[in-house]
DNA sequence: TAAGGTAAGCGTCGTGACGACCAGAACCAG
DNA sequence: CTGGTTCTGGTCGTCACGACGCTTACCTTA
């Protein structure tokens, strides 16, 4: 029984994956994502929350959700072993290269690991892609976003969230008007934010309300077609 | 590493779950859905298509999906047991008491073991309440709704099916709309269904066309409070 | 200081989905 | 034949939401 994390981040505008590169066979020196043995006495989300602890420093419990477990007999070569993947989500990594045990971490644009650009050792890719579909419905049916920006934000970030990890354009002032409508979503702090180097008027910034907890304003499709979206 | 299988079907109008009686300890004689250990050269999909094979001697692996792990270590007295949940959703059972290991088997109204009349072994309740949450997602986005009734079907069937799992009433007229609207989800037969005892106007049979794989056309909540619709 | 560029914020309009509601059709029991 | 029940079809009003243009605020550069 191991326990693997996919911890999710917004950088540079698009998402990224953090991976370890393996210190041991089998598949020394390949990608992987974090992971390790459960404890006898934790339970799995403990495990989880160990594991993304340990990898990262970060206490993000409310933000760590199982989405899959994974038992093919041979995906191990070593032995038989089953897996259950949790996804994680953070605002910012930073000074997350200080894991413990790994050999060597870096952050990789989901797009390069979902194209086979970068190999990933196990069924890890089969496993990032699993949690990086969860992380596009969870978007939308439990509003996670706030999860990707900091404690204060502008619109314009939150709403880059949405574009990055569900590849679509949104109409800014649409956006706006969805989150802001109703309470509890967000909370303007009465601030404003920086403006780019390029100039513009600068966004208010806001911090996230209790109704994120919950599920988002946003949805993925246009009411019009909402029913042709998950066709193939 | 053991796999159970929640087991659900309309009866009788409302969500029933197949649960049998556990000959031995720990809680022997107490309720408890089906189940068994993986064996190391099978996956997990097919440890659960074997188990749910044996418990029913159906063979439906189009509409089993893996809901959740449960890995606490108090949740098996005897030892450090992980399960993996599995969800199956049934037309009809009729034979399925057939069972091979089971003591006893009998198909128990979901309503009755939520509200806790009926108790469950180990950590089972929850397990169906997290199957239940998910056959109440996968409802809308995945449109199983034909699974749980015949090859061919009545609107009104269909209808109940969503209204038994959601706890909804839907208006017969706005459903049909919604339902045949679209090619692909619903295809006439031409053939009518015999109308009920009390009469009434004999109804036409469908049977579920290609696009019920990729999404359902009815959706939980009206469109106009579909967001506020997961609060608290 | 002035001009031009950029991004945020705000208003408006049209479309379309969907629920409420009603009327007719088809069939039964008595 | 009459009343009851269910299915089918239609209309209408509401409202969410995307498209789009205008204004506001701040930047850089001349």
């Amino acid at each position: 029984m191991t326990v693997d994390v996919v911890i999710l981040t917004m950088s540079e505008g698009t998402l990224h994956v953090l991976l370890v590169r393996r210190g041991e066979a089998p598949f020394e020196g390949m990608w992987a994502i974090p992971g390790g043995f459960k404890r006898p006495t934790e339970t799995l989300d403990e495990a989880a929350k160990r594991e993304l602890s340990e990898e990262t420093g970060v206490d993000a419990a409310s933000l760590l959700t199982q989405f899959g477990a994974y038992g093919d007999p041979e995906r191990d070569p070593r032995m038989n072993v089953v897996t259950v993947g949790y996804l994680a989500v953070l605002r910012d990594v930073g000074a997350v290269m200080a894991g413990t045990d790994a050999v060597e971490a870096a952050l990789v644009p989901v797009s390069d690991v979902l194209k086979g650009t970068i190999g990933l050792a196990f069924d890890h890719l089969r496993i990032v892609r699993d949690a990086i579909e969860r992380v596009r419905i969870e978007l939308e049916v439990t509003g996670i976003a706030t999860a990707f920006v900091g404690a204060t934000f502008t619109l314009a970030e939150l709403r880059s969230v949405y574009e990055a990890v569900w590849g679509v354009q949104l109409d800014a002032a649409n956006f706006r008007r969805s989150v802001v409508a109703e309470d509890g979503w967000v909370i303007p702090t009465g601030r404003r934010a920086q403006p780019g180097s390029a100039g513009g008027r600068p966004a208010e910034l806001y911090r996230a309300g209790r109704a994120w907890k919950a599920g988002g304003p946003i949805h993925r499709l246009p009411a019009a077609n909402r029913r042709e979206g998950t066709r193939p």
